[in-house]
DNA sequence: TAGCTTTTGTGAATGGTTTCACAAGCGGGC
DNA sequence: GCCCGCTTGTGAAACCATTCACAAAAGCTA
């Protein structure tokens, strides 16, 4: 099978969010979806052209059969099940924000190490110790793991669950993570994107020379 | 100017975390460093090389001198106002969040929609009204907006930071923000995050023919 | 059925980023 | 002061992603 890059798979995921609450008819043309999604034409036929020919020539893209194929494609058919390690702040924030439940995503479990934490319900599911991460993860037959650790923990967390079969992890805590080849491994860092903006500034800042006509 | 791409930029603010938490003496080799961000010395090299030459032939790179060079492109020798824009799970797991606090980035207003939420004081901030947005983006003399409000209410969010004359963003909001040129956006959206997660499980499950190994 | 319009699917061209490979420079040892 | 080993800085090469451009198909009309 053909190596897909990051970022199409990140671009299939938006084209079928557009879809999902596209109103236009019963067909979508890749131009269309191009400007929802703020990229060429060519770039959507590209990118869905990778997985099949799913567009008629001349109509463009039937919006159901489409959504169908995005979601087989992403593998969004199935339900998945995914354990919260780090009940903190952003724990409880990510807890919270139910909106991926709607798109098959369903944390089982969570965890933390704080014994002031263990034993919380929080809507029904309880706070179990990081002593029963491994059992945990068995039991509830964990698909993707989300760390929500402190950056001082992360990696130890991430080597337990790994060897405990999981692969595929999201990462919050604001370190590097090493997993195994064969792990997906992906990273959300606030610190990185807020220095890109701060870099964007500065260097914005740098070059504006004389002032600015606006 | 060059121009220099996103993924230099986000390399930057990784190498800044290793050589701010580096134990391993007064200078580093673009080895090393790559070695801990998980790239190759030659990236290393030609990351900094875009800015100018840093190292030593034979010795590497001056740890306090580099981290003082990376700083400053990046714009983190001064400090930035921050206003959140959203008080709800997220908004309050950010603000909870200090860790930028310390790279320089200040949370100086918030603002909610909520009437409930409004007076509210965070650790000595005060949630404020979004009908006073404006005013009060200027008078703390905001430079970077965090968007954390529901999907359908950013892009209206977004326009009016953007007229008020901000010019960096950063958007939690599961929807795509269109910004005009000359301002910077940088999107954190979860649900994109999983679905790759999801995809790369999917695949490689289709792929894994008759079962694998371990 | 033939002709016209529309829009796809895709090879080729372009543009950008990463890796390679090596000359140039630096410090330390003698 | 000179040689040696190490590590940078950087053109060139390789690789990957995006854009271009157009033939091929599909529907519609008459």
């Amino acid at each position: 099978m053909k190596r897909i890059s990051e970022s199409t798979v990140g671009r299939l995921s938006l084209y079928l969010r557009i879809l999902r609450e596209y109103a236009g008819g019963r067909t979508i043309s890749s131009e269309e979806l191009a400007g929802a999604a703020g990229t060429s034409a060519a770039q959507v036929r590209k990118d869905l052209s990778l997985f099949g020919t799913f567009g008629k020539r001349g109509l463009g893209y039937s919006v159901p059969e489409l959504t169908a194929e995005l979601r087989s494609i992403l593998g969004l058919e199935q339900e998945w099940n995914v354990a919260l390690v780090g009940a903190g702040r952003i724990g409880q924030a990510l807890f919270g924000y139910q909106d991926f439940r709607t798109q098959g995503f369903y944390i089982r479990a969570v965890f933390d190490s704080d014994p002031a934490k263990v034993g919380q319900r929080w809507n029904g599911t309880e706070v179990r110790s990081d002593a029963e991460l491994e059992q945990g993860l068995a039991e509830e037959a964990i698909d993707i793991v989300i760390v929500a650790v402190p950056g001082g923990a992360a990696q130890t967390v991430v080597d337990r669950v790994v060897a405990a079969g999981v692969r595929a992890i999201l990462n919050f805590a604001p370190t590097r993570i090493e997993v195994p080849s064969g792990v997906a491994l992906k990273n959300v860092n606030m610190a990185v994107e807020l220095e890109g903006l701060s870099y964007a500034l500065a260097s914005e800042r740098a070059n504006s020379g004389r002032g600015r006509a606006d």
